[in-house]
RNA sequence: GGCCUGUUGGAGAAGAGGCUUAACUCAUAUCCCUUUCAAGGAUACAUUCAUGGGUUCGAAUCCCGUACAGGUCACCA
């Protein structure tokens, strides 16, 4: 008669390495009291969804202020869903968000101790493990057909029972060894299963570092660990890798704690001590009225790689999901004057329980408080780089006359109570395009001159272009503008105009809307003043004269 | 359907039996300042904490039920 010992030999012929080996190969790591293991293990599945940049930062940032180490592992089991080279790019993605991994997988080569990092190339570490699983009667070859499956769960709905593999419709889990030998050796496909000892009637208590203590229903089921293309499912995966990288805390999304209880089962099968668990809460986004996860087929917003296309600094986008993560994060950059996230303490307790919705206003605000404190020469390499990846004409635009394009965007930035414009850097150009004669030139085709302004507007600007000083401060200007408007009948102020508005034609804000217009084609603009001397005495004439000829 | 989690304003949320007349921030509205816009300043915005009961001298806070929302029940993670 056949025994466990020979069905494990049978599977794993290969397998001579066992679970002590692993565990000296793999020490327990040498940190000090209180520091956190983390990591961000993501599928290579296609770009960096807006909630994995969030879970990722909190991994970072609980590992980083613990003093404790925070790794990237790469979870391609699913060979049918991955996407080649995405890998590398959620690397590159989180990098840029100053989400550097201390030790994991690279595109050149892992680096650190408790690799590899790729669950792909685990392979071996898998089987050593399952071998002593099947050796000790914990897991077992299970040859049912996808077909034989879904007979069972049609069974169980049938009856309204739950549906999955364990009792009395765990078909082969009691099959004795002789019986699995046998169908091995016929060349029966299966898949390896663990055995779980679980009762279903029991609860299994454990706490989550966010919401305190969770009761569940222990698990009962025979869920699959090793797939029949030799890879292992997540479930057993995590259970293998966190315990042999020594991960001190899984941070995780919320949608994993109903299968905690698997993760538990097994860690108990296995004798080995289970992390502890963070389930992070998902960003949410509202749709008719009702809230779902953000979704990357519907949302934008939902990619990573939507915020780097607009422009958006990488710290904006961070504080905003810090100010989600933690509430008090943003009473704390108000009293110190900062968005330094590596200052602020942050705490997985102070999270809150159900996921936030996404607030574009929100994130903009932050962001515009952000680029305003970007001292202007390194706003205008960000600006720069940002063009050169994504905005080829803006890139052009800029690189005909930098240091024209940095005065346009810099105006009334360095004021007590600076200008906050620029939310994004796609934000940037529509704002100041008319500095640019071209752009003017498209816009003087229908210039939005009040009506009762009109019959003025061609005096004006002549005695605007002959008259106006320029190059001088910004009163001794504004009062060579209210002279000339005197000249016209416009009131050198709003409160004399307001007190005999028939005896004149409008006030000087009416002038200094004609002026506006006439110069930059719209009746908003920042400071007139500033925009004339960045125009320079020569093209501001130039658009005077050629806006009074139309009249 | 079973199980789990959640429910405080338009949004993020403080709150942990009396310090709450429910903090703070964003958004919105109005006013002030002002040559437009932006910025800034001021004010307004939950008689009530999903809902119904209960405990208590006292409840958003504790207990029970109900409703609603989200998640999960794969050889996907």
């Amino acid at each position: 008669m056949a025994t466990n010992e020979d069905l494990a030999e049978l599977l794993f012929p290969d397998v001579t390495k066992t679970i002590e080996d692993l565990e000296r190969e793999y020490p327990l790591r040498n940190l000090p009291e209180g520091a956190q293991v983390t990591r961000f293990a993501p599928s290579p599945t296609g770009f960096l969804h807006t909630g994995s940049l969030f879970t990722s930062m909190i991994s970072y940032t609980y590992a980083k202020q613990s003093g404790g180490v925070y790794y990237f592992r790469l979870e391609d089991t699913d060979t049918k869903r991955t996407i080649e080279g995405s890998g590398e790019l959620l690397i590159e993605q989180l990098k840029q968000f100053g989400i550097i991994a201390d030790e994991g997988y690279t595109p050149d080569g892992d680096i650190g101790a408790y690799g590899p990092y790729q669950q792909s190339k685990r392979k071996d570490i898998y089987r050593t493990v399952i071998k002593e699983l099947v050796r000790r009667g914990r897991a077992y070859p299970d040859f049912c057909t996808p077909e034989d499956l879904d007979a069972i769960r049609a069974i169980q709905e049938a009856k309204k029972e739950l549906p999955g593999y364990y009792g009395v419709y765990a078909r082969d889990r009691n099959l004795t060894a002789d019986e699995r030998i046998e169908r091995i050796k016929a060349g029966v496909p299966y898949v390896i299963r663990f055995y779980s000892l679980g009762d279903h009637e029991r609860k299994v208590k454990f706490n989550d570092a966010i919401r305190g203590e969770i009761e569940l229903q222990d698990n009962d089921t025979d869920v699959v660990i090793l797939k029949s293309d030799g890879l292992p499912t997540y479930h057993f995966a995590h259970v293998c890798d966190d315990h042999f990288m020594r991960t001190t805390c899984i941070t995780r999304g919320e949608e994993w704690i109903p299968s905690t209880p698997i993760h538990l089962d097994m860690f108990r099968a296995l004798g080995w001590k289970p992390p502890k668990y963070a389930h992070i809460p998902s960003i949410m986004k509202l749709d008719n009225g009702n809230r779902r996860k953000l979704s990357k087929r519907k949302d934008p917003e939902a990619a990573v790689s939507y915020f780097l296309d607009e422009g958006y600094p990488t710290e904006s986008l961070l504080v905003y999901l810090m100010s989600i993560a933690n509430s008090n994060f943003e009473e704390w950059s108000i009293t110190t004057k900062t968005f330094d996230l590596s200052k602020f303490k942050f705490s997985l307790k102070k999270m809150s329980f159900d996921g936030a919705l996404f607030d574009q206003d929100k994130l903009n605000y932050f962001s515009k408080e952000i680029i305003v404190r970007i001292p202007i020469d390194e706003l205008y390499d960000r600006v720069v780089a940002f063009a050169k990846a994504h905005d080829e004409f803006l890139l052009q635009r800029i690189q005909s006359n930098p240091e024209f394009f940095k005065k346009a965007i810099n105006i009334d930035r360095d004021k007590p109570n600076p200008r906050k414009d620029f939310a994004k850097y796609k934000d940037i150009y529509p704002r100041i395009r008319f500095f640019y004669a071209d752009e003017w030139e498209k816009m003087v085709e229908s210039l939005p001159f009040r009506d009762t302004l009109r019959p003025y507007v061609k005096e004006l600007l002549l005695d605007f272009k002959d008259k106006m000083l320029l190059g001088v401060d910004e009163s001794t200007w504004w009062n060579s503008v209210k002279e000339i408007g005197e000249a016209h009948g416009f009131a050198s102020s709003n409160k004399d105009f307001k007190l005999n508005p028939e005896k004149y034609h409008g006030s000087v804000s009416d002038c200094a809307e004609v002026l506006r217009v006439a110069i930059t084609g719209t009746d908003q603009s920042p400071s007139l003043h500033a925009v004339l001397e960045i125009l320079g005495k020569e093209e501001v004439c130039r658009r005077l004269e050629e806006i009074a000829k139309k009249f």
